[in-house]
DNA sequence: GTCCAATTGCGTAAAAATAACGCATTTTAT
DNA sequence: ATAAAATGCGTTATTTTTACGCAATTGGAC
């Protein structure tokens, strides 16, 4: 018998969100991957991504691929492109919102099926499945974009961090170099960090100062319409 | 007899491309909505939009209901979010696509149902139709955005325009005065104006300067990385 | 242990970009 | 006829960005 049972007068295509999962481990940008157990594009690396239920919108359908994959359920997450291309996927016709999500690696568990997903660097992704390769650059894109002009960066760094980590995390991401120094006085003076602890009298060089993002000042700053720019 | 022909095993929502078309008078932004003839929300306003055919992409779509509209097929059009919240239309399910199109008024032909289309200025635009508000919002602020670092401007000038033709118009969608002499300036030294007819040797002040904007010149400074910012 | 290279905090000076404003001329509106 | 507004083409002051210096300290090589 056929299970058909949701009928319309005009065809519907399948509606699915993708979730391009971002992380930092102090040096590069890293993306995780789900290797496909079935055709279409068995054996291949896709982003994690499932069908929108009914009853959820397409971020919530996004952030519960992101827990089913990593645990994590609070993590940042962004819509940025719906892709529609009629062939997208070989099987039906299939539009799917395409999220990125930010997350701590620190605190990444494994998720259920642990064993088909890897975390690649950007320069190590293989050909992906079906548009992915496509959904990949503009992530990557919009990610740069964003980077420069709100503080998305915060969501990659562990709660409390170094100048020195967040100047990688930038250069990671819009690859590009900048002078220490320079780097660090443009950080302060944007008034969007708080110094974790009290820089101790004893304290020496080499000894690093350590920082946290201070959300709370950034909301003042943003209210009175600031930029980031970098 | 039930003609509701398509069946699936699982709901799948409908899709929907929806158009928010921008003007610009010389003076203020205007949009473009239609009036609904049928409930849901009978006789308040809303963006042109449809249901995507299963053979086309969203942007095709969103073209379509343009083409409709205004007559117009090359306009500027740009998808940036994609609305899915459960109950966003009383009927069904629907998620819709959001785009934005940019014309030039002088262009636009009346639609195929005039009566029920109207441009409005962005403070008279009434309360609207489904989520359209939000939409709205979003659709604004992203025009704001891009318009900063792409030339999309010059999508809603004529073809050829005066200087402070071009001032109205930023200073419309970024709702802010500039001095305008750096304005001016600052247009002129990025390299992507062009003169539209040599200044002729007896003109006087009071007969502006016309220009236009230079493509060449600009996929030139793209490519070796530049920003527009303002 | 010694020594060198790398890291960090804190500055300063030059260069570039931005913002503020001047002025003569010409046209439109009153 | 006259005042007000628009235009082209500047200049100057201020702010921001960029380039770089320097001393202190640490980790690693040997």
């Amino acid at each position: 018998m056929n299970e058909q049972k949701f009928c319309y007068k005009y065809p519907h295509p399948s509606v699915t969100a993708d979730c391009v999962i971002f992380g930092f481990d102090g040096v590069s940008i890293k993306v995780l991957l789900i290797q496909r157990g079935i055709e279409p594009f068995k054996g291949k690396w896709a982003f994690p991504g499932g069908f929108m239920k009914i009853d959820e919108t397409a971020e919530e359908c996004a952030r519960r691929e992101l827990e089913e994959e990593t645990g994590l359920k609070n993590a940042a997450v962004e819509q940025f492109y719906t892709f529609s291309d009629v062939n997208r996927d070989p099987r039906e016709r299939v539009v799917t919102v395409a999220h990125y999500a930010l997350v701590r690696l620190s605190e990444v568990k494994g998720g259920d099926d642990a064993a088909s997903a890897r975390w690649f660097a950007m320069d190590e992704v293989p050909s992906l499945a079906f548009d992915h390769d496509r959904i990949l650059r503009m992530a990557v894109n919009r990610l740069k974009e964003r980077i420069c002009f709100e503080p998305i960066g915060f969501e990659l760094l562990p709660e409390v961090f170094t100048m020195t980590e967040l100047q990688n995390l930038y250069e990671a991401i819009l690859e590009v170099k900048f002078d220490r120094r320079n780097f660090y006085n443009k950080m302060l003076k944007l008034g969007i960090l708080s110094e974790a602890e009290p820089r101790p009298a004893n304290a020496t060089n080499r000894t690093p100062n350590k920082y946290r993002f201070n959300a709370e000042k950034y909301a003042e700053l943003k209210q009175k319409g600031f930029r980031l720019e970098f």
